[in-house]
DNA sequence: AAATGTGATCTAGATCACATTT
DNA sequence: AAATGTGATCTAGATCACATTT
């Protein structure tokens, strides 16, 4: 799996490295902020890593080691409460930077949803390189700005919506965010399970399940072997989660 | 109420302006960021400003015509379905940041809640010192990503604690927020009505109210002509609302 | 066997209808 | 008179208990 090779003659090289150059997170991700050098240098002590599905990427109160960019997966963030409530606070995607910057410890546990691979920076040298770098601070802003209007926006979902409206609102979510090159992907593999999806939503497994079958029943989705999801109107499913 | 000079002599002067000095928002906020100099700049354009409570900043959908600080007084963030139901995402005092940086368009409704007066700045001036002062961008960043943290563990409150609990972490929310100058207010007035708490925590007016009588009968709190509350212990109020 | 679905029953909070307070 | 409080009743979603599917 860590199939990256770390050796990069420094002299002249003005071409980015092969490994970013290939880099689906490059796009969209913080690292278009830098330059050749800059990702030369970055590349220099990054490495690819791989999460199984359900492994734990940090724990709430657990020391930040550094950050990453997801390459490809599903990430999810949750907090839990003393008596062991759980609330799901968001999810990221490829190519989402993970980590909160400016933080000694996580407030908030990562987890794989899915299979997940990462590009990992340590903490020391990516946070000079955002110090040295206004344009890469100004990207994780802008991310950090995303996920404020993402998190309220959910905010909306948890407190006024109802569990039809809420399932709904969820299966849209992942349609407009499992496949980064597509505003609205029809067909997709759910990447969480209906318990993650219950504490997602603030519901049981219970409501989920029935919501769903709600929603097939009404031909708004189908589903196969469970996690497998069709969606033959995008419009009907708007509608439904009451997405404006 | 605008008892504001504009008039600054350019020259050599490297005192900051007058208002900046007497400001509360300077200490913890943004302008913190900024040099003499910069702070003569930006005050050339900026502007004091009032708002009645009950009166609306800006509106969902509308223009971004500028940013401020809160100088005084408590704003709410509110999001509004299509069918009227509505969410207050996020409470701002004194003295943060407000407006949405890099969007044209604000994606929810900020109104004052109480009476606010703010520290005002044109749209296109204030952009360009934050393009030009990386120092500046770091202070709204930290903002962003401190508002991420708060509107992910209003998120837990919303998806997962009893009305009891809601009731109790706003509440505690309040006498953590209210005077930027201690950690804990044991005495303070509600800055929303039963309608707005009940918008916030994703309730019913009725329901608060019960709520707030209940913890008034177990002796949490002490409430006087409605909007007044005394928090005779901070613990019980914690325990109360789950918090951790 | 672990995840998912579903029926029966329960209950926290919503809804409806007023009374009370500021 | 507008905001708040409270009783009576209702109901969406939780809880409990299994059945079914992968």
């Amino acid at each position: 799996m860590d199939t990256q090779s770390k050796s990069n003659i420094t002299a002249v090289s003005d071409a980015p490295p092969t490994v970013c150059s290939a880099c689906e997170a490059r796009h969209g991700g913080v690292c278009a902020a830098l330059s050749s050098a800059q990702l030369i240098e970055l590349n220099r002590t990054s490495t690819k890593r791989h999460f199984d599905a359900g492994s734990e990427v940090i724990g709430q109160g657990e020391q930040t080691v550094g950050y990453s960019n997801i390459l490809h997966g599903v990430v999810k963030l949750s907090k839990m409460m003393a008596d062991g409530r759980q609330q799901i606070v968001g999810l990221q995607f490829a190519p989402d930077f993970m980590g909160r910057p400016f933080l000694k410890e996580s407030n908030l546990t990562a987890e794989a949803a899915t299979n997940v691979e990462v590009c990992a920076f340590p903490r020391v040298g990516f946070e000079r390189l955002v110090s040295e770098t206004p344009d890469l601070e100004h990207k994780l802003h802008q991310q950090a700005l995303k996920e404020l209007d993402e998190a309220r926006e959910w905010m909306l979902t948890l407190g006024r919506k109802t569990a039809q409206e809420k399932v709904a609102s969820f299966l849209y979510l992942i349609a407009t965010h499992i496949d980064p090159t597509q505003p609205f992907k029809k067909t997709f593999d759910l990447p969480l399970s209906r318990a993650d999806i219950a504490d997602f939503l603030g519901l049981t497994i219970e409501t989920v399940s029935r919501q769903m079958t709600k929603l097939r029943k009404e031909n708004v989705i189908v589903i196969e072997n469970n996690r497998h999801v069709i969606v033959p109107d995008q419009r009907r499913l708007r509608m439904a989660g009451g997405v404006d």
